[in-house]
DNA sequence: CGAAGACTTGATGCCGATCAACAGGGGTGG
DNA sequence: CCACCCCTGTTGATCGGCATCAAGTCTTCG
């Protein structure tokens, strides 16, 4: 039997059954390999597909009149990438990958024909949303009350949640500092210096654009991170049928 | 027959059978009335109900481990309130009363028992979640890359579009000057010389607390904001069934 | 080996925070 | 009815965090 990304990630959030997994895989059935800095969708121009996450890892971003670029977030594979499409003629936000990457183009009909006939995992799929919307939530508040070195220890503590999923405790963040910067609403200079501060503090080592964390529970501190991981509550999901 | 405040703001998007009206009618069957300043909800506790909002203003906001707030957003009738607590055993954010206000707290099995009786109603409310989800990543952009000022503007556009779907084309913002501070990521101070410099600039004028939009089209270009208006594809929801 | 991109570091400037003082207004209790 | 107080708004002075500008180094890759 096919592995699903998908499956694995919502599979995390609730025991699946095996044709809830298999309907999941259908979702993924198709392929579209993207290299490295390629962008999947630009902001305004239309689209039909929303995205399945198979490998690799993408941002999303939006532009600013002035040229300017925010990254909303950081893509894993198991991920619903452009989901915010659902409602629009016109994408919301671009994407582009940021290592080579595989996604599998899901139609919005294929998702109201699984919506019809599964309505438990349509009602896992709003929950993911809204957890999805949780993360987004906090960002914003980062953004709008926290300090550089808060904002740029919590892009690192973000993204060592989601890589060491695979393992690993150090970590190539394969981001520039321009890219870090892009995140966390800072210039590229200032990224630069928040690190080396993090690394005087003695919290992250630096190794030529490697990154190891030394201290996570200080860099959480740093951040100023209130953990919402692993209380959820799915019970009142219909049942499977 | 009874009226709904989602069912009329859901209809709005596509049209809606009488079925499907009773079923969004029947979730606001409960009510509970907010006075002005009370709290519905506050983050880290215990919560099993989300709300949909029938009349007032509420506002949904986190406190920061050193005591500033970040308000994430303003809530009208109609709006789906609450609605990231569904896969939370504890409330990820605090939703508070802006000014007297009745709210409807729905059940989440409500919720399931609806998504499997409805699908169609189930991907709209997917749809409907994901432009709330957009707004959001607006408003991120917005603090992570524009000035003090463009902020402000945009608060006071976003405003505009909601409370003028009842008339008005002056409103009275029942904003305070350091609500719209923790709105936007300013200060009360600053904010205070932001407005005045929006009205010196003839795009506002000011009257006791209460603010008038002289030059929507320039406030709409100060803010630097996009428009998602409108453009919205919702055809691939699946039959009424 | 050359060039382009990423990283580093210093000097300077500005946007918005902070601190401080006061004015107006609406509600409350005497 | 008045005195009082708390909340909100207003305005000035000063401070600091982060941006901007500039130059130079390192890495990577063609």
């Amino acid at each position: 039997m096919t592995t699903s990304c998908l499956a694995d990630r919502l599979g995390r959030l609730i025991p699946l059954g095996d044709d809830e997994r298999a309907a999941l895989i259908a979702l993924e059935a198709r392929d579209r390999p993207l290299r490295r800095g390629a962008t999947l969708q630009r902001e305004h121009e239309p689209v039909a597909d929303f995205y399945v996450l198979k490998r690799g890892m993408l941002m999303s971003y939006l532009l600013t009149g002035e040229g300017s670029r925010q990254i909303l977030g950081f893509h894993f594979p198991g991920d619903l990438v452009g989901f915010a499409n659902l409602a629009y003629r016109a994408a919301p936000e671009t994407i582009a990958a940021l290592t080579e990457a595989n996604v599998a183009p899901v139609e919005r009909q294929a998702l109201g024909r699984l919506i019809a006939a599964r309505p438990r995992l349509a009602a896992l799929l709003l929950a993911d949303a809204q957890v999805a919307q949780v993360a987004l939530a906090d960002r914003l508040a980062a953004l709008g009350r926290r300090s550089a070195k808060a904002r740029v220890a919590g892009v690192l503590v973000d993204l060592r949640d989601r890589l060491r999923e695979g393992g690993a405790s150090d970590f190539a963040l394969g981001l520039t500092q321009e890219e870090i910067g892009d995140a966390t609403g800072l210039t590229a200079v200032h990224v630069n210096r928040m690190l080396r501060q993090l690394a005087q503090e003695g919290l992250i080592a630096r190794e030529g654009g490697r990154v190891r964390l030394l201290d996570e529970a200080a860099l959480v501190r740093a951040a100023g991170r209130v953990d919402r991981g692993g209380a959820l509550d799915l019970g009142w999901l219909p049942p499977a049928g």
